[in-house]
DNA sequence: ACTTCTCTCTACCAATTGGTAGAGGATCGT
DNA sequence: ACGATCCTCTACCAATTGGTAGAGAGAAGT
């Protein structure tokens, strides 16, 4: 067997909720994709609520991973935030769903907002804590670091998922159209970054 | 009698479909929050998909309105994208669930994507050409006004709307920190802008 | 006085929701 | 051979969903 069923399910849940939301999911809905039946997902999970919990602490170690790779690395500068940003990309186009998630959750008014952020806020610290210092260092232009971060945050993400603001905006989405949006994201990014 | 009862329907459709979402939200929810009844709300709209068209149209009204009043004022250059900036913010200060719905409309998968872009369109094409304009007279860096714009978008909504992830990140959503954003936001846009 | 129109209501309904109870078939160690 | 464990199933269920049908109140026009 290639996949435990419930591994499946969770990949199915993944993007479902990633990208129909948590509420237009339903239990029947996801049973029937698997080809399997509702009470064998509830035989794995014990509520609706558990299966997203579980599909966001998942989708949140991967996404940790990724960052901690990089941040492994110890690249200074630019050049390391240019490195996170096409990572970012490349986790946007391998699996879309995992930033859709991402979004779902950071929704006012989701659960389960702090089980993300209890896996996320070391890397927010690590980052911001590598912005601070690659300021004091003079290789990046001076500010707010946590402000930055949240406008970095904000932009990439922003770019990386909002596909359907782009078809509105008459951008294509395919993959070259990706890689030509991450090409000008760097620019944009390096201009506001570069030191005086 | 301050409001009709359909305005306020809208109102409160506004509201629950920008923080909860369209499928979270139940008509039933909704009249019991009126003080009415659902048929009272079938009444005046033949359909949930209805008023869900209705809110977008007149949010998208809203605020093709306060893009076109600040493009009227004819201000140039950092100037004008300085002042735009703080319209969005006072936007989602004022009434932050107009955010949230063009998140949920924007969402992937989503219906009525169509009919927001109707309203938006031409603001986008306004905004790209106002870019243009602004690179062709070394007002501006030059780049690619498009991939310029998205990032911008991106950008100003993100910071503008994220409020859970500021939460998680440690930054506070008050007023105070809601004009700290902006001000930050707005030298983290010059500084990518500027000219050499 | 009578009709007409506008509005809100009660009374229902079929379909779908998340979830419970428990049967039955494998596969395993003994 | 036998119980135990693991897994998936059928059979239900109460609650909620969006939506229909139509009664009745009130105001307005004639």
């Amino acid at each position: 067997m290639a996949e435990s069923t419930r591994e499946r399910i969770l990949d199915a849940a993944l993007r479902a909720f990633g990208t129909e939301g948590f509420a237009a999911t339903s239990l029947d809905a996801l049973a029937t994709e698997l080809g399997i039946r509702k009470q064998t997902i509830l035989y794995y999970f014990p509520s609706k609520q558990a299966i997203f919990e579980a599909v966001v602490d998942r989708a949140a170690s991967d996404l940790v991973k990724v960052f901690e790779e990089q941040a492994a690395r110890g690249i200074g500068g630019l050049d390391q935030v240019e490195a996170i940003v096409k990572r970012v990309f490349r986790l946007a186009v391998r699996r879309p769903q995992l930033l859709g998630l991402i979004r779902e959750v950071t929704r006012p008014g989701s659960l389960s907002i702090d089980r993300l952020s209890a896996h996320t806020a070391p890397i927010f610290d690590r980052a911001r804590d590598f912005l601070q210092r690659e300021m004091d260092a003079g290789r990046m232009k001076s500010s707010d670091p946590e402000m930055l971060l949240l406008s970095l945050y904000s932009t990439v993400v922003g770019v990386a998922t909002e596909l359907e603001v782009q078809r509105a905006m008459g951008i294509s989405d395919s993959l070259r159209g990706a890689v030509a949006r991450r090409q000008e994201l760097i620019r944009f990014l390096r201009a506001a970054l570069e030191p005086a």
